[in-house]
RNA sequence: GGUGAAAUGUCAGAGUGGUCGAAUGAACUUGUCUUGAAAACAAGCGUACUUCACGGUACCGGGGGUUCGAAUCCCUCUUUCACCGCCA
């Protein structure tokens, strides 16, 4: 969520900003300005007539407490009138009027950072750094072949028991998960994450909070009766750690990482996109997140897209690291980093991180706040990244590094997964 | 799931209708003293909105109500604790 006075000062950058991301409700801007008027006039107007209440609900107090009770009784009606006056419809009024800044205010998308290509989709992101795509053999499987031919992924018996996009993965296939997870945590806690394990089920105000409500609310899985959603990425709860909190100057930067299956709807997706591990409706994934000082976080978001790129490299994985133009740079973020990696037998591309810097828009949602050198609050930039997404980085190990005699593993894996080959 | 108790500032903990944004203690910050530290002493020490400013308004788990006036009374929800039941 903009902060309304940002929105007030730099009310032409914030356009430009969202022009640029293509919002097509520029107009709510000059709406959103008007209503805030409004609201302050009206809050002025109530808040002088509460004073007055409040100052002879005081004068009577005293008058019982002498005992001067027929002036303490005059004093009651003269309060009366006050209220009369339209106390409570001036009260009404400005809640209706903070209730539709708000809504507003949540419908507006992050501004994106200047360095971010203007461009509406991903045609349009800017290719930072790539490596050459391999070629395999013309007779190299698909992961979901290798799946079968090796026995490490149910897709069939993942519908059966829930549906398309839950796949089971089996025997050396849910061994290999397994190390991949815990080699990504290791290797997040050594460069200082913290690891935390998670709700995996979030309430609503930690889906406001990081901005999957209202924006996404088709994408989550929600669960009625309770009114909980799960998660489609770690992000939620564990952004939400800090909600309502002053954090203490002293422990800034906050690192934290966690490992946690994550789920999504995602309504609308059909084709050769889902085929196989592509596209799931639960997957695993390893989530990196700092909470950083406002003058830092573009430092730190360039050490966290360099920590992802080792992570890659140390699987021996192509990759590619993308600067996301603005139309494909998500609703809450300012500037995004994707990771890519290859997959030789789809000859495709596949998204596997993505690195994000929020700026404020998280933490003014959250109320996320530190103090600075004078000692006053100031809301905290957020970023979170994914090290490692875990299906598609699972498709491209098995299909990159298939020979005849079976799949080789990783040699940073070895010790996690106890071979060095699937066969 | 049942019964009972509770929820107050960073923490502990007073406060049951009227100068209560809230006693007291601890922690913390600053100063005095000290070679330094400790101790002692003194002062300071919530958040947010609003106003050019003085100031004003709101917040004592959340929401609603009664009242001229609510931390305090009523309703409701949530959470915590205790005991019982069930259970990996």
């Amino acid at each position: 969520m903009l902060q309304i006075q940002k929105i007030r000062d730099e009310k032409d950058a914030v356009i430009a900003g969202l022009e640029k991301k293509f919002f097509g409700e520029i107009e709510l801007l000059d709406k959103l300005l008007a209503l805030d008027e409004q609201k302050r006039g009206v809050q002025v107007k109530r808040e002088e007539m509460q004073a007055r209440l409040n100052k002879s609900s005081k004068e009577i107090g005293m008058l019982m407490k002498e005992g001067k009770r027929k002036e303490a009784e005059a004093k009651k009606n003269e309060v009366k009138n006050i209220k009369e006056e339209g106390l409570g419809e001036l009260s009404n009024e400005f809640s209706r009027l903070e209730g539709e800044v708000k809504d507003i205010l949540l419908q507006i998308p992050n501004v994106p950072h200047e360095s971010v290509p203007k461009g509406k989709t991903e045609e349009d992101n800017e290719v930072v750094k790539t490596d050459e795509a391999p070629t395999l053999s013309d007779d190299a499987l698909p992961h979901w072949e290798l799946a079968k031919k090796y026995d490490l992924i149910d897709f069939e018996l993942g519908v059966k028991i829930a549906g398309a996009g839950f796949p089971v993965y089996k025997n050396q296939g849910a061994k290999y998960q397994r190390a991949l997870i815990q080699y990504f945590l290791d290797y997040n806690t050594d460069a200082g994450y913290q690891e935390m394990q998670l709700p995996l089920m979030v309430n609503e105000d930690s889906a406001y909070g990081t901005g999957q409500l209202p924006d996404k609310e088709g994408q989550m899985y929600h669960v009625g009766d309770d009114n909980f959603y799960l998660i489609p990425t770690a992000e939620v709860p564990i952004t939400n750690i800090y909600r309502d909190e002053i954090i203490d100057p002293k422990e800034l930067p906050i690192k934290l990482t966690g490992y946690t299956p994550c789920f999504r709807r995602e309504a609308g997706s059909y084709g050769k996109d889902v085929r196989g591990l592509n596209r799931l409706h639960q997957f695993d994934k390893v989530e990196i997140m700092q909470l950083v000082k406002n003058d830092q976080s573009y430092d730190v978001l360039n050490e966290m897209v360099a920590h992802v790129e080792t992570l890659i490299k140390n699987l021996g994985l192509p990759y590619r690291i993308l600067r996301l133009c603005s139309g494909d740079t998500s609703f809450a973020s300012a500037l995004t980093f994707d990771f890519e990696v290859y997959s030789a037998a789809q000859k495709r591309w596949l998204e596997v991180s993505s690195v994000s810097n929020f700026e404020t828009f998280q933490s003014n949602r959250m109320k996320i706040r530190t103090r600075n050198a004078e000692g006053k609050t100031e809301l905290v930039h957020s970023l979170n990244g994914s090290s490692l997404a875990l299906p598609r980085i699972l498709a491209c190990l098995l299909e990159n590094n298939q020979t005849e005699n079976g799949i080789a593993i990783p040699e940073v894996l070895q010790s996690y997964y106890g071979k060095k080959v699937i066969s």
